[in-house]
DNA sequence: ATCCTACGATAGACATTGTCTAAGTCAAGT
DNA sequence: ACTTGACTTAGACAATGTCTATCGTAGGAT
């Protein structure tokens, strides 16, 4: 369990039950719920709170660097809360399952200088795309 | 000018005004349109085509494997008619600028089994974001 | 050359995801 | 305990994508 909700108080952020349980709700290992999922275990816990107010509040967490957004397929974005400890993805095609990792070198120093077109570069997404083992065996 | 008609002629692909007009838009280097701008130029050649058929069109070419589908902002979804030639995407963080990048290496490498978690990796996609010249000078 | 037929195209309704606004509510400092 | 500005809310709106029922047509058959 990282601690999201100790991390966000400590920034000084002002703190309400909705925000509260949407950082409890994200919190966690190989988390990447979509804004509607955090919602759905949101309102399991605080019934009244709104669709606005979890949107709200998960970009202002993408604001504080808190939590990383992540886009693999296309559809909802997803939101990952180890915005702290660089990874990458590995996202199976077929169940859509993520898992968070950690892959060696750095693909930065991949990418010469005349491939580079005069951009300053300030971040790599890496996503590897394949088939989980669960979905290889139920084939 | 890359041949995308050709390719898809060359597949037996069934031909129609607005399956040509399609490809004929999208066809080139460092092209990344999203369907409604395929749509927006298409229409000015062929004003009757419909929404619906650009959809099917690039769906189709995707499946076909003669385009490939870039979701690089979580927005709406980009088509890149080079898909015989494997490359990676660099984006630009303010105007939305996209690049192709040949990278040196191969990211594949870089993830050790212990990382894999017991999936059969097939693809790998790169997305190096930052700030493109223009952009940096018209701070 | 014309006809058939299955495949493609169309309009528009619908679905999903995300954003905005105006008004009400509340956390935190005084 | 007040006050105030920030937070929350419901719901309208916007952007992107999908589906369905119907119509049209490419390309083979005659």
């Amino acid at each position: 369990m990282s601690d999201l909700l100790e991390r966000l108080r400590g920034r000084g952020w002002r703190m309400t039950a909705q925000r509260r349980v949407v950082a409890e709700v994200l919190d966690g290992d190989h988390v990447h719920l979509t804004a509607d999922e955090v919602h759905a275990r949101a309102v399991e816990r605080l019934p009244e709170i709104s669709r606005a107010t979890v949107y709200n509040t998960l970009g202002e967490m993408v604001t504080l660097g808190e939590v990383m957004e992540v886009a693999t397929d296309g559809r909802a974005k997803r939101y990952d809360p180890n915005a702290h400890r660089p990874h990458q993805h590995l996202v199976c095609g077929r169940c859509g399952a993520i898992r968070d990792v950690h892959p060696a070198g750095n693909p930065l120093a991949d990418l010469p200088d005349t491939e580079r077109f005069g951009f300053t570069i300030s971040d790599v997404e890496v996503t590897y795309r394949g088939i989980c083992p669960n979905c290889a065996t139920t084939a």
